[in-house]
DNA sequence: CTCTTGACGCCGG
DNA sequence: TCCGGCGCCAAGA
C-alpha cells in the first residue's frame, strides 16, 4: 500500500520489530531497545509499546532495574517464569545478568 | 503550533 | 537498599 495510513509510525514499527525478535526466556530493556534503534529514548520504546504492543511479546520488555512495565507487572511476570527466565530472590524482578538478551 | 501524559533512566540523599 | 526528583522523547488533545 502506497501511503499507509500508518497506525504505527516508522519508528514504533522498528520497536515492534525488534521486540518481536526477543527469543523465549529472554528479556530487553528500554534501554536496549533505545540503543539498538539510536533513537527515541526509553520513554519512545515504552510509548511505543503502550500503544502498539499488544500486537509482540511485551512481557519480555522490562524496566532497566529487572521490572516489569508499571501496571502489568504480574501478568509480564506470569509469561516470564512461564518462560524460565530467571528471577531475583525477591520474585518480582527479572535477573538481567542471566535473562538479558544480546540484540545482533 | 503548544501543552499534557506516560509500558523510562539516572543521580543524589 | 529504598525513596524522591529531574531529564528525555513520542503520541494525543
Amino acid at each position: 500500500m502506497a501511503g499507509s495510513t500508518g497506525q504505527p509510525s516508522e519508528y514504533a514499527e522498528r520497536v515492534l520489530d525488534l521486540v518481536a525478535r526477543i527469543p523465549p526466556g529472554r528479556v530487553l530493556t528500554y534501554g536496549d531497545i533505545a540503543e539498538v534503534l539510536e533513537s527515541g529514548g526509553p520513554r519512545g520504546a515504552g510509548t511505543v509499546l503502550a500503544r502498539y504492543g499488544g500486537g509482540v511479546s511485551w512481557w519480555r520488555v522490562v524496566r532497566a532495574d529487572g521490572r516489569p512495565a508499571s501496571g502489568h507487572e504480574r501478568a509480564a511476570l506470569e509469561r516470564l517464569v512461564e518462560e524460565g527466565v530467571a528471577l531475583r530472590p525477591d520474585g518480582v524482578r527479572v535477573d538481567l545478568a542471566r535473562a538479558r538478551w544480546a540484540p545482533p
